[in-house]
DNA sequence: GATGAATGAGACTTCATTCAT
DNA sequence: GATGAATGAAGTCTCATTCAT
């Protein structure tokens, strides 16, 4: 990782603010946009993000990092199922709790390397939880490894289909996420 | 409803077909690509609908149409759960087969009134099985009517996330229904 | 003049009544529209009236016959300064009155020769008119024939730019035309 | 005021002349227009001028400064009436000289501040030489302030219909505004 | 590096006129 | 004659991206 100097750094942390401001108001995501809320060019912007998604998963880096984290402490609990589940409930949480996030999550294909790799990182901290409770009997077999994500997505899309007030999302997701772990108990 | 002159009807038949060609090839409706690709003047294709979402809907009519029908015979059978996990199976084949059908039903503002017609009767008839089935006590007490919609929108979204091969989709999607039923039974 | 088929005549007055409507309106004339309003073909209105200026001159005809009407009359007061005068403001008055007098009078170019027909009568008058009130030594010698119709038109802008509200609308177009009477006596 | 880049300030003079062209041959304005003529991209006329009327009140700007100008001067006049005719006088002959200042003057509302600032102070200037006419006894009572604007587009109007050739509009303004004069002296 | 003006493809839409029915 | 669907040129406007300053 190169050093910025010191205003580009600035920039680039004016952007990133910005650019999540946006997010959170469920504006759809322009550099031009950003740049003139930055008070930036549009030049600037470019500079240091070439496309939009290159900015919407920088918004997200954080986000997915402490989902990595969280991961990292899931491994170290006792009770598998316990571990498992709670790992999903975090996984939709996030998603329902930050537009940017179920959007990077949602694409197959990433603009930063970095997203690539904080994504294959929890899916390979998922697929960890998921083979532990397997072996425990907690978990029926029929559950692939690649369905977890698409899973989280789908409980994170379902709420926003289902478009409560923003106060309503979480219980809501809960709720079907918790559905659904009934239907993959063993 | 008004019939159309023999020639309108024609050109009504040619734009509709280009736009579920082009819905399955997944390129996004713009009236004038239609237009373009329908050999016809744009002026023709604006007559005919106003918009996007008014084409759109008018292309995913006959999949709406043909759950409804379905919901009735469901609506016929002994068995409430199987009743209501045969509809709940359609409902999610319909949209994983059809991305028009997906966009329709995840819109909460309609552009047709037959679309919300349509859109209301195969609520209602899940509602009624619904019903059935809680009264059966096949069904846990905690899913909400208003529930139905938005998760089968989940799932249908969970498969294209998760992006298989299109003949790969129908038995993941069909994989995560049952996932779903399970936790939904009592 | 051909006469029409009962049915012809019916639509064509059905054509010219909802084109007044417009007129009085303030909409501008649309065959399309008018055809809309009129319940009929957009080809019927276009074989009755093949442009826009057709129709707009046919509207404003009557209101042209009976200016002629009062020129005729005009033409046999004694006193030369009130003729004159009197016909120049009926001239205001009517354009004021009605929108599509005003645009027939200010184009230079007709549709329908009765338009024009009617228009160098009009013309032929106000010049006679002119012609005797300057041989009594009434009016000032500089106004040429040319200058009545030009003036009448400036005089109803004036007023539309002045845009007070349609009630008050004769009454300052009176005044204007007042004043430049003045500034044409001898 | 922010000063416009080298380059920008290049383009904004050749829109402006441009427009200026189009606005003297009687073309009415199109920004697409505007753009090919002056070889540059639609959105470039668009960014500087978001609108027709933006662009057109751009164009009449440098006349209306000069009518301003002009009558800073007539209020340092000795002869009220020749102070006030004189102005009267500049104001139809700008107006016939330049269909864009005929069209601004027409408008009642501005689509920049910049307009409706110079438009007021002419007004007020007017209506300063009005009094100063009205106190000396040499105007009629009868004239209000608000007539001045709408008797001189009146009778740029009037010259526009008589539609003598270009070199002849001067002196026929300037004869209808003598007559107009006359009948307005007290 | 930073700036932001310029670009222009392309989407959307209207409407006067034609012509098949 | 009447109908009104079809036409498509032409206008408006947006926006992602480039590049001169």
């Amino acid at each position: 990782m190169t050093s910025l100097r010191k205003d580009a750094a600035r920039n680039w942390d004016r952007i990133v603010t910005v650019a999540r401001e946006l997010v959170d108001e469920g504006t759809p995501l322009q550099l031009n946009d950003v740049a003139r809320r930055a008070g930036l060019g549009v030049g600037t912007v470019y500079r240091h993000f070439p496309t939009t998604e290159a900015l919407l998963e920088t918004v997200a880096t954080p986000c997915l990092e402490a989902l990595a984290g969280h991961g990292e402490q899931a491994l170290t609990r006792d009770d598998p199922w316990q571990a498992f589940a709670g790992f999903l409930q975090r996984l939709v949480d996030a998603q329902v709790g930050d537009p940017s996030l179920a959007k990077v999550a949602a694409n197959t294909q990433d603009a930063l390397p970095r997203t690539t790799e904080l994504k294959q990182q929890v899916i390979a901290i998922g697929r960890e939880l998921l083979a532990r409770a397997r072996k425990a009997g907690a978990v029926r077999p029929d559950l692939a490894d690649g369905d977890l994500v698409p899973l989280m997505c789908g409980i994170a899309y379902a709420t926003y289909v289902h478009s409560a007030t923003p106060a309503d999302r979480l219980p809501t997701a809960r709720r079907y996420l918790d559905t659904l772990l009934r239907g993959l108990r063993a």
